[in-house]
DNA sequence: AATAACCGTGGTACCGATAACATATCGGGA
DNA sequence: TCCCGATATGTTATCGGTACCACGGTTATT
């Protein structure tokens, strides 16, 4: 009670009660070595003072933090808030912190954040980094010998532990569905083709449309921001095009609803005239509203398996090896891509 | 290059730069007081080296870390992760980097995760607190002199800055609205009262009851957890009572997303039989299928706003009362709330 | 010309913990 | 009885910076 405790170390302890600071240290590392009687009187100290060893002398002295960083473009993204809570809880789980970071997309943000952590001495980054040319910042990381997991995108260049989705064979299976439905016309809306997620998605893309014997027409691809706007913006360059598509594949779930936006302003409906689907799925909108056909991502998982890959490289138990993870993606079918009309109601 | 960068100390730029490494501080410190040619020096050292500063071994020494905590009950709810965004970017323009610590509205862990921070030396705490009982954690930062902002919610018998929005004023806009629509038996769905949010909503309810002469009656509120299942649960109890509610107004979105489910469930339909109101809006559900009737709150201004008011207490700027931010709601009529039909299509 | 004021720089101690080694104490075996 | 090894505890140096004060050399002041 009373005084303030900000101010209280180690050695305030140990007078206290006339150990030395050495001593208390083993109490509160639950090493051994310390007798019973002596224990107690340090706990008691301990408690009166309300002590609380700070992390930061002991990080120094340790050398060690016990602190992670995650890294993703955008925090209010709902795939990047479940990554970041299944990492956060893996983490805490093994006795790590957490530091987020949201570069917002921003190479040179980007830049800037991994040096505040090299900074902070990390023990480890888990990160979606923002495109291919963050390759000089996670070559950064590898100078300073600090291991990171990449999550849900890939780098050209840079070899490290990886957790993915399987983009590739997710945007086939999209695709290959609306050509079931007998589209031939199918619009893609990408973002640039210096993301891997997005190069793997458009060459599942390609690989259907091939598959079908439908020629690719680039003139269907439109590129975007990865975000509603991006997607209103792609969807409208698609629909002015003089070969209008009859179906559009979006790269992801927020495109896709600046998408569906677009295609409402030009008084045009999904699926009606225009059927859609994308990657991930929107947890609390399809709740509500069960409507886009999607490729559901388990987001959560990427955090939880990149954190773990992360630990036991740090804790030394990692393979040798880089290891790739490839996360399936399930098939959702709702009403956006327009099957449900032929499937009818039972 | 080459080399590992990761144990380069202010020594080593020291005696690269031939100059001691008090100097080298006050190089990277921008302090002035260091010949133009020294600096170079130093500063071509640095590079050289690879050099990056520890935090650690700074904030040990000047006694502070640069970094704040934020503490929210569910990252994954849209309304924190905004708050979260909010926070993050104003901390980041000010110097400082932020712990983000998810409590899952669990109390245990809220103090755990309170006791890490102050372990962590953090300056400074953002935080939506678990409930009520909170209070004994949040002394715990008073006793270490680490000042806090309260988001959200509000913790009797605790002082010290405060954001909310009008949790009060919003229900009542709420509940009126209902009632003017001809709603006579109108439900709540609420979590426990330790949270002051909720209370305060029950209290806008019972007003807006009162003021329109209807009786309060108890069996039309139901307590529920503060997520979709709560939500169904709490739908589902005041569907099964024998008076059952013609329209329902939940403390907040995701507790109004189950509770659509529940309507659901019993073959009913919002807003036909139930109409339907709510807190917080879900901007990517709302996006593709603006149906909930709700009071929007600025998230992200809570965040932002709580963070200046933190940094400016942490400098000492802070004025020497505690300061209450009242962040007025945006009543946004939808569907669910059943006024769309009576007001007819243009 | 003597003194003051300032500038750039270095020396030393310290922030709060811990690693590594040293020492005191005690019981037991030769 | 004496020495050995185990056990409990203390001492010292160090982690990587910075605060504070001191110092030699200029330049300004009178």
């Amino acid at each position: 009670m009373n005084a303030n405790s900000a101010n209280v170390t180690i050695r305030d302890v140990a007078q206290l009660s006339s150990v030395s600071p050495m001593t208390v240290s083993r109490v509160i590392n639950r090493s051994e070595r310390v007798s019973p009687d002596t224990r107690r009187r340090v706990e008691q100290a301990i408690s009166e003072l309300g002590y609380v060893p700070s992390r930061l002398a002991r990080g120094l002295s340790r050398q060690r933090t016990g602190t992670l960083a995650v890294i993703v473009p955008d925090v209010a993204n709902p795939f990047f808030t479940l990554v970041l809570r299944g990492a956060e809880d893996v983490a805490r789980r093994e006795g790590f912190r957490v530091i987020l970071c949201d570069t917002r997309a921003d190479l040179a943000l980007e830049s800037e954040v991994i040096e505040e952590m090299i900074a902070h001495r990390v023990e480890g980054v888990v990160i979606a980094p923002v495109s291919d040319r963050s390759k000089s910042h996670l070559r950064r990381l590898t100078k300073f010998g600090v291991p990171f997991v990449l999550i849900d995108r890939t780098v050209p260049g840079i070899y490290s532990d990886v957790v993915l989705g399987d983009s590739t064979g997710g945007a086939r299976q999209l695709v290959e569905h609306l050509i079931s439905l007998g589209h031939r016309r199918i619009g893609f809306i990408v973002e640039s083709d210096d993301v891997s997620t997005a190069r793997d998605r458009q060459q599942g893309y390609a690989a259907a449309l091939e598959a079908a014997g439908i020629p690719l027409d680039p003139s269907l691809i439109a590129n975007a921001t990865v975000d509603p706007d991006g997607g209103f913006n792609g969807m409208r360059q698609l629909l002015d095009s003089k070969n209008r598509p009859t179906a559009v594949f979006t790269v992801n779930n927020l495109v896709a609803l600046g998408a569906i936006e677009a295609v409402r302003e030009a008084r045009l409906e999904v699926p009606d005239d225009i059927a859609l689907v994308c990657f991930d799925d929107i947890e609390y909108a399809s709740r509500l509203y069960p409507f886009l056909t999607v490729m559901e991502q388990p987001a959560e998982t990427f955090g939880t398996l990149g954190a773990q890959l992360l630990l036991e490289r740090i804790g030394g138990r990692g393979d040798d090896r880089d290891r790739t993870v490839v996360l399936p993606a399930r098939f959702v079918v709702r009403q956006s891509c327009g099957a449900s009309r032929q499937q009818s109601a039972p």
